[in-house]
DNA sequence: TTGTAGCGTTACAACGTGTAACAGATAAGA
DNA sequence: TCTTATCTGTTACACGTTGTAACGCTACAA
């Protein structure tokens, strides 16, 4: 069903966080985009930065094709994605797979405010009218 | 606000995690209590554990107290609390501080089914009324 | 033809995690 | 009191991950 490189997928590292980051805002580029907009707050030689986009790639966050001579690296799934299977490996690790305690519990700690609620509760409703 | 330990949990890797399950399910423990309960699935020595346990004390995860010479670790939060707060991680990290795509992601890839939703905007119902 | 842009390979240090030995202290029993 | 069984303190080490980068090779461009 699900991918299973992506099922286990690591946490991101400092660095790789921020190229992902790049990556899902900005969209399919190159090492050298990719560096250089990360050099003012992150300065990193070419190598590393290519290190970097190689260990996503392994680590299934990234795909590349090849244009001209250029690898274009674009991100497997969209970032929202990631997060929510993150939010379901946490789901399962303590909530023994139920998400309702842990939703809950954001409730409680205001994690979620009021105006969330109120949307989230008219976009299930929506679901639940949408696709019965 | 937050404890300032607890904003920085790190990951826990796979022992530490059996441990603390362990600790969260049976309340305060000394170190031979958590061997010998996880001797079957994970032998290990008593320096090990106790490696382990002081490891999570130092990451904030646990506190000990001393009965006569024994240390007692007891979790400093409860399970809940670590879970919603790696949630909240998940969402700073990914979703600029918002959950509320995160929700939605989580209603469309189905990890939030029909009756835990209702039961939810229930909940968020009863919220409403009694927190005006 | 020679420089240069871009990739492949290899390296290495710091850190995290699992695993454990050994030493020192102390309560309890002979 | 002397010995031993328990506990804790300290130190170590291997392995994987992550950040960082150098060097070298290839192919296109001037």
């Amino acid at each position: 069903m699900t991918n299973t490189k992506l099922a286990r997928l690591r946490n991101l590292g400092e660095v790789e966080q921020l190229v992902m980051d790049y990556i899902w805002t900005h969209g399919p580029s190159s090492s050298e985009a990719c560096r250089e907009a990360l050099a003012s707050s992150r300065p990193m030689k070419d190598s590393t930065i290519r290190t970097v986009l190689r260990r996503l790639e392994e680590k299934g966050y990234l795909t590349h094709e090849v244009q001209g001579r250029t690898f274009i690296y674009k991100a497997s799934d969209a970032r929202q994605n990631v997060a929510v299977r993150a939010v379901k490996a946490i789901i399962d690790r303590f909530c023994g797979g139920s998400a309702e305690q842990l939703l809950l519990g954001m409730v409680d700690n205001a994690v979620l405010d009021r105006k969330q609620l109120e949307r989230l509760a008219r976009k299930i409703a929506d679901k639940k009218g949408g696709k019965p």
